[in-house]
RNA sequence: GGCGGCAUAGCCAAGUGGUAAGGCGACGGUCUGCAAAACCGUUAUUCUCCGGUUCAAAUCCGGAUGCCGCCUCCA
């Protein structure tokens, strides 16, 4: 089965022929540097990681661009507000949002543009579109003129008519339509401004998009990435200036991620329920919050809440555990893996799933069933397994890799719940200690009784003890089941 | 007001014509001082409701109800 991706623009699963036989030209937009990135971010960060990683694993030449937009209103406001230069209020979140990507184990794209890179390209495009009559020019105020471009509303599919109609923007008397939109802003005083032609100003917002996607991937490219709400008017809008410009056409397939609701409200700054990724580093691994989101359907409305969370941490835990029995399963000795055909059929489901549209959720449900494979075999505990389980493991690494899961052990995902949980309570870990040996001896002096007491009071601090082989260990016990 | 989406077990969630994936929970079992953890097994004759098309519908059509998004900055 070939790789079907669904198109915004024609609302249907069409297949993916990229213009370039192997090759695929991929622009997602990036984040507007004034904040901390929330879960929102990672959402559509996680989703086109994997949708990269996927293309990748397919063989795909990719070339991956993802930008900064690092000038517009909200970065001068926080400069501003905060009173330091507006420059650095880039820096700062640039910095921010890598530590942020990298913790969840976003790879980066081949470019990472920042917008005031590109001013002078920025600016040429603006001249262009008014020598061609789609633009206008009020008081240093350029403004692209949607009536000029007749496939407007072709991607959000809507009329202009219909726009128009309900719309509830305040009117600027000063423009020929009401959805015309800025293409360049006269800078006012003490806000960062460019020397051009047609007036000192700064860049509007969709402009740099329009820039560096062609500048990187060229004019049309494959893959046109971001969040559903950027649909309109953010895409709607690039398309039309670019393709206003060139008279081509700009992008062949828009793929658009659908939103994170929290406790099923709409996470937004207003409401104020958003949830900072950092914030939610401080409670779960990274993988927690992958996992979570490849369980859905990129394209659906996904509801965050403490419930799916800890329900999805176990899961993972799971698939860490099987990844941790296979491997045990191999010890003592030279393993040569033998041909496990279940497992093959099982990858194959797995493609199949990914290539209809990323259908992550599908493709993990093959993950887990391999891992009821392993853990069947494993618990066979016959020598003559280990070698289907060597290859079934394999596959499975492979499959997970994929998705962008197993990038740690299952001792470094459990030490960093541990402390995570001993920093969120501000529990000694020494003192867990002592506990822990203090039920020990009176385990070993029968003492049930007071061990049992021990193993209490620690499961009230969240603590639960396992008596391993290998000795007594702590986990972490989560109170939402 | 205009445009669009969604409704599947206790919870989360795939599935767009061929007879309901997967995860969590629960229950049973193995294991254990007892537990826990881990693993295995079981867990929807049925897909919001009412009509219709079809040999066949969760899937298509019509209607009803409920929820949500976009039209304004937003991943």
């Amino acid at each position: 089965m070939a790789l079907k991706v669904y198109n915004t623009i024609s609302g249907k699963k069409e297949d993916f022929t990229p213009l370039s036989e192997g090759k695929v030209k991929l622009y997602v937009c990036g984040v507007t540097v004034y904040d901390h990135c929330h879960i929102g971010h990672a959402r559509s960060a996680i989703v086109f990681d994997t949708i990269y990683r996927y293309l990748l694993s397919k063989n795909y030449e990719v070339t991956y661009v993802k930008n900064f937009t690092d000038i517009d209103d909200k970065i001068i406001k926080k400069s501003q507000t905060e009173n330091i230069p507006w420059q650095e209020v880039g820096e700062k979140y640039i910095r921010s949002f890598y530590d942020d990507m990298d913790a969840l184990g976003v790879l980066r794209p081949d470019h990472e543009p920042r917008a005031t890179q590109h001013i002078g390209d920025m600016i040429a495009l603006v001249d262009t579109l008014l020598k061609k009559g789609h633009a206008y020019n009020i008081d240093g105020d350029v403004y692209f003129s949607v009536e000029s471009f007749k496939n407007y509303g072709q991607l959000s599919k809507r009329s202009l008519e219909e726009m128009v109609a309900g719309a509830r923007v305040e009117v600027d008397e000063r423009k020929r339509n009401p959805l015309d939109f800025a293409l360049w802003k006269a800078s006012k005083e003490g806000e960062p401004s460019w020397d051009t032609p047609f007036g000192a100003g700064r860049p509007g917002w969709h402009i740099e998009c329009s820039v560096m996607s062609t500048l990187y991937l060229g004019n049309p490219f494959d893959i046109h990435g971001g969040g559903k709400d950027l649909v309109f008017p953010h895409h709607e809008n690039e398309k039309a200036q670019t393709e206003a410009a060139t008279g081509e056409r700009f992008v062949n397939y828009w793929i658009h991620n659908g939103f994170v609701n929290i406790d099923r409200e709409k996470m937004s700054k207003s409401i104020g329920n958003t949830l900072s990724i950092k914030d939610f580093l401080k409670e779960y691994h990274p993988e927690v919050l992958r996992l979570f989101f490849l369980s859905n359907h990129y394209r659906s409305p996904v509801d965050y809440n403490e419930q799916s969370i800890e329900d999805v941490n176990r899961a993972l835990h799971r698939l860490y555990y099987t990844r941790q029995r296979a491997m045990e399963a191999q010890k003592g000795g030279k393993v040569e893996p033998r041909t496990y055909p279940e497992a093959d059929e099982i990858a194959k489901k797995f493609v199949d799933a990914m290539d209809d549209d990323f259908n992550t959720a599908l493709a993990l449900s093959y993950v887990f069933e391999l891992s009821k494979e392993i853990n069947r075999m494993a618990d066979e505990k016959d020598e003559s397994t280990a070698g289907l389980i060597a290859y079934a493991e394999g596959i499975y690494e492979l499959l997970a890799g994929t998705l962008g899961l197993f990038t740690d052990s299952i001792e470094a995902l459990e030490s960093q719940e541990r402390i995570r949980h001993l920093t969120r309570t501000g529990l000694d870990g020494t003192f867990v200690e002592q506990a822990i040996n203090d039920r020990v001896e009176a385990r070993k002096n029968k003492d049930f009784k007071k061990a049992d007491e021990i193993r209490n009071m620690l499961a009230e601090k969240g603590i639960m003890l396992l008596d391993t082989p290998k000795g007594t260990q702590w986990r972490v016990k989560h109170s939402v089941s």
